[in-house]
DNA sequence: ACAATATTTAAGTATATACCTAAATATCAT
DNA sequence: ATGATATTTAGGTATATACTTAAATATTGT
């Protein structure tokens, strides 16, 4: 398989650091491109590409107010990656897991 | 800001839909290379490559036993993943977040 | 219609990804 | 040591990423 776009899913989607600045700072308050591009400090070509990106999979909802264009966060999506975390729960807890026995608790051989 | 490598952090480290399968295979036993590779319908040498990315963050430990390799995950590192998450739950639920009123409920504008 | 403002799209660059095949390394059994 | 088995590393391919600059597309005010 070739690599996926960063557009196929959720996963992926958050996986850029820039992105999930953005699902932050679009949390509590849409806002236009400009802003966003002034809070990452990229250009708004760059910033609306991510939001593209993150609109695509359904991250981020828009309204064009003017000759702006408004986005705010949808978390929604994020519950599937919360869910798949969620999943795994058990094992952060205790580090008693069901590991067979033939492997002791050493630390890993490099 | 060029591309991040899969190994800079977690959230890039599951990005991949093979390797969270991967790190699912590996949560109740610890397994060697090439039950992964059987499991995934790839090769030895991809396998290698994804668990080397999942062993850089943190996400399964590995064990020389004979001549094989096992691998087993850790999810202390999904601990990250989980509280991003979580720190957003309370807009999963109720629709009525703080978003300025000048926006209205309507769809998105394309 | 015209200029200014806000955003998107197009085209380009350097680097990373997700594989593969083939060669290298490690360990075990003989 | 020799050969078989298990895994990693090296080298290669096609495609994706995260930007950039410059051109294209709204929208608004005059």
């Amino acid at each position: 398989m070739p690599p996926r776009k960063a557009t196929s899913d959720v996963f992926h989607a958050i996986a850029d650091a820039n992105r999930r600045t953005l699902l932050g700072f679009l949390a509590q308050k849409a806002r236009p491109v400009g802003e966003c591009a002034k809070e990452l400090g990229i250009t708004y070509a760059a910033v609306s590409q991510h939001l593209s990106v993150l609109h695509e999979v359904g991250l981020v909802e828009r309204k064009s107010l003017g000759r702006q264009r408004y986005y705010r966060t949808r978390f929604e999506p994020l519950q599937e990656v919360y869910d798949w975390t969620v999943a795994y729960r058990p094992f952060w807890q205790n580090r008693l897991d069901a590991l067979g026995n033939y492997l002791d608790k050493e630390e890993d051989s490099e």
